[in-house]
DNA sequence: AGCACGCCGACT
DNA sequence: GTCGGCGTGCTC
């Protein structure tokens, strides 16, 4: 009988691939197993097993796979069912979710060797000179990548040169895989076995005594091994013993010392041991005893908990509880709230079972953290991570905790797979029957809807730790204020006021703008001209810390101009305003305190965010000026005024869910006001103060702004009271993504009538030199959605099939919010 | 998504 | 005349 394999392959394609295996391979072969397979004319990608089989395909004939690459499923069965899930749920395929789930090193890639033929006579004179030069490179190199022939003849197709040089007989070509992942391997020393007797060890001391540095290393070796009676790794001994590597590897080289390693983790935890956790208040109790009898009945509970309430605690004890059943527990994060504060404080209590998974780590350190997953091992017991730590080999998970649950970056964009990891939190944990309790102090719409039709339990937690009040929230006025000339730049009196009052106090202040750069519009004085991005609509905002013109959807930069580009003439003006100029501001304003901007653009590099952080929490910053990323989950002892510079420009934002998110965005910024005993005061700039959101923010009123938004959602079918589906149509060529939206939207119409929305042009309607076009499908409730998705991908078909669209590029995003 | 094949304009 | 652009079709 003959054997087959389905194999999910790392493409976007909506099949899986049968392969030939040979019996023996069948009986090993497991799903989630990878193997490598051939695909395509001459590519080898690595494959997850899905099915092991014997149904011969009748419409072709099926290849056989190239190697196994694993000795046990890397991907577990609840895995599989998960992906598939995803799959079918946000319209992706499986092999958009394995990209996505996988650690890139997982996934071994083929790359084109070019190496020197074994026929020895070539006729040179016979080669044009592009290929001469790959020609005589490979004299000097025995083989040569695609990417370094392209670096030599610096040009980017190199393919047909290959070719003819292959026809030459010059070189010949072959695919080589390679394994992306390599164990940290750390070097170690000992005393050679030798000197093992106290009689060998003083011959070798008094060998040594004319060479000072290497008995240096020698007697420093021994005082390591004393005190900490491990192994010594060689840079240890190299640091303290001042003793460079050379002069260690001349004491190897002689025998005296000898050189093994040790495989280590790279992601390991240094700290003290456990300690207990906190007690906690009685709100806390409260809140605790609730959850845990919500958690009865009901799979997921909602913990609405106003900001500084303590909910990391419960979530503490609720770990604990389900890590002494031996359990395995997922704490969900936004990646930006990741941050050493939250990590320290969980790896105090839970030490080194605590793994932490996200992507700013390499991807090395992921695979180690899969594995310990995978291997149910004490180290990962806890993980702790951003949204793609959902794709984890999980095998007995008991509790999930989506914190900060109301955040929008649970939801990945792009690429597919497009996930809310919130949402597939919630399946996951129904596969592997784990509780899931979702916490924010400003709950998404959705989240806190579903607990209103007892979809979740619920349960609140209004009280501040330490019964610290809620901050005072104040609006000012800023139309009335410039009527009356008392602004200077952004700043109102009031502001200025406060902001005084409270550095003199020796306190810190926090002011919120959400935009970085300097100002986001130059405008020429005489024409009205302003520069705009070559391959985006929109306008280039101005960085002047650089000196720069930016695009911040495509990242294009230019030289700050000096005149306009239209007419010629210097006198330029700036609109709007971002960090920068707030920073620039403060700086003349406040000249005798320390400001500091936290923005995309100072956090950059791995360490940076941390840095500022640090730098506030030793109060050498007294005034920090940033974007949304201060909302965070910060805990900030010394900051008691918080200043939002402009509330309208979130407020007019063109969005359905605008107003919710500027509610949840000034909410949580405003909670990084006053922390400790001392009551934190906020003042919100705004040219309308009676906005009923604004209203809802200075009262911490979130039941009003609840019932007011949701009645807009009912009224004009948004989510969460409707489901939506939006698709978007790319190219190039605007006059064909206009026809082909049109087409498409029609087709739709005929399906679900005033249901469709659009085509519409998005507010920047050309990114990257593409033209964008938006439908929208609103899904009724008691519509089927799988039966919809069906009704959508048949559509898509037709589409595809027209030639004329086919260069079209489709994005399906389900629940694009 | 890649990648090959095939057809057409822009140069030496 | 060739080189290289990209539209079209296919991948077990």
């Amino acid at each position: 009988m003959p054997h087959f394999i389905d194999v999910i392959i790392p493409v976007p394609l909506q099949k899986l691939f049968t392969y030939s295996v040979t019996e023996a391979e069948s009986q090993f072969l497991k799903p989630g197993m990878r193997v490598a397979v051939p695909f395509g004319k001459s590519k080898i990608y690595t494959g997850i097993v899905f099915k092991v089989h014997n149904n011969e395909p009748t419409a072709y004939e099926a290849k056989d796979i190239q190697q196994i690459l694993d000795e046990a499923p890397i991907v577990n069965p609840p895995q599989l069912k998960l992906w598939e899930w995803i799959a079918s749920y946000y319209m992706c395929t499986l092999g958009d979710v394995m990209r996505a789930a996988l650690p890139n090193a997982f996934i071994l890639e083929s790359e084109t060797v070019v190496t020197k033929s074994k026929l020895k006579t070539i006729d040179e004179s016979n080669l044009k000179d592009d290929e001469f030069l790959v020609y005589e490179a490979l004299q000097h190199q025995s083989s040569l990548k695609i990417h370094d022939i392209s670096n030599i003849l610096d040009k980017k197709n190199v393919l047909p040169v290959i070719k003819r040089l292959i026809e030459k007989n010059a070189v010949s070509v072959e695919e080589e895989v390679y394994e992306k992942y390599r164990p940290k391997l750390v070097r170690f020393v000992k005393l050679h076995n030798n000197y093992a007797s106290e009689s060998a060890l003083q011959n070798l001391l008094e060998e040594l005594s004319r060479a000072p540095k290497q008995s240096e290393v020698v007697l420093t070796l021994f005082s390591i091994s004393a005190k900490t009676k491990k192994p010594v790794k060689v840079s240890d001994l190299s640091e303290q013993s001042g003793g460079s590597s050379a002069i260690i590897k001349t004491l190897i080289d002689k025998g005296i010392l000898e050189e093994y390693h040790i495989q280590m983790d790279r992601v390991q935890f240094e700290g003290e041991e456990a300690e207990a956790s906190k007690k906690l208040n009685e709100y806390q109790e409260t809140a605790l005893t609730e959850i845990k009898s919500a958690f009865q009945n009901q799979q997921v509970t909602l913990l609405h908990g106003v900001t500084s309430s303590g909910k990391t605690e419960i979530y503490v004890k609720l770990i604990e509880a389900v890590i002494a059943k031996g359990r395995q527990v997922l704490y969900l994060l936004p990646e930006i709230a990741l941050t050493a504060q939250l990590i320290n404080r969980l790896q105090d209590y839970f030490g080194e079972k605590v793994s932490v998974f996200h992507s700013k780590y390499s991807s090395h350190e992921r695979v180690e953290v899969w594995n310990n997953v995978l291997q149910n091992s004490a180290k990962a017991q806890i993980i702790l991570g951003a949204r793609s730590s959902i794709f984890l080999p999980f095998s007995d998970l008991g509790l999930i905790v989506v914190d900060e649950e109301h955040e929008q970056s649970f939801k990945q964009f792009d690429p597919a797979p497009r996930y809310q990891a919130r949402d597939t939190a919630v399946v996951l944990g129904y596969m592997h029957k784990a509780n899931v309790l979702m916490g924010s102090a400003t709950p998404s719409l959705e989240s806190y809807f579903n607990a209103k039709q007892n979809k979740y339990g619920f349960v609140e937690l209004k009280y501040r730790h330490n019964d610290v009040l809620m901050p005072d929230i104040e609006l000012v006025d800023i139309k009335e204020k410039r009527k009356k000339k008392r602004m200077k730049g952004h700043f109102s009196d009031r502001l200025m006021e406060e902001m005084t009052e409270t550095l003199e106090a020796g306190q810190q202040v926090i002011l919120f703008q959400n935009r970085r750069g300097f100002s986001p519009i130059v405008e020429c004085n005489t024409c009205g001209h302003s520069p705009q991005c070559p391959n985006c609509d929109v306008s280039l905002t101005y960085h002047q810390y650089r000196s720069q013109l930016r695009c911040h959807y495509c990242g294009y930069v230019m030289a700050m101009i000096k005149g306009c580009t239209a007419c010629g003439s210097p006198e330029l003006d700036s609109k709007g305003f971002g960090t920068e100029q707030i920073e620039e501001e403060v700086k003349v304003l406040f000249p005798n305190h320390k400001v500091a901007r936290m923005d995309l653009d100072t956090t950059r590099g791995k360490y940076g965010y941390e840095k500022i952080i640090t730098a506030l929490e030793q109060q050498e910053i007294d005034i920090l000026v940033g974007t949304q990323m201060l909302t965070k989950g910060l805990d900030f002892r010394n900051v008691r005024l918080v200043g939002i510079m402009n509330a309208d420009n979130m407020l007019n934002f063109p969005d359905f869910r605008a107003h919710e998110r500027s509610f949840q965005l000034m909410l949580q910024v405003s909670g990084r006001a006053g922390r400790t005993q001392e009551r934190g005061k906020v003042l919100i700039q705004t040219y309308n103060p009676h906005h009923n959101i604004l209203q809802q923010v200075s009262t911490n009123n979130y039941i009003d702004m609840f019932n007011e938004q949701m009645n807009d959602r009912y009224n004009f079918k948004y989510p969460p009271v409707y489901k939506q589906i939006k698709i978007t149509l790319k190219h190039k060529d605007y006059n064909r993504v206009e026809t082909a939206s049109i087409w498409y939207a029609k087709s739709l119409r005929q399906l679900f009538g005033d249901h469709v929305l659009g085509p519409e042009s998005p507010p920047i309607a050309r990114i990257r030199n593409q033209f964008h076009k938006n439908i929208l499908v609103k899904i009724p409730k008691k519509q089927s959605l799988s039966k919809t998705k069906e009704a959508i991908i048949k559509v898509n078909n037709s589409f595809q099939s027209i030639k004329d669209f086919r260069s079209v590029r489709v994005i399906l995003n389900v629940d694009n919010f």
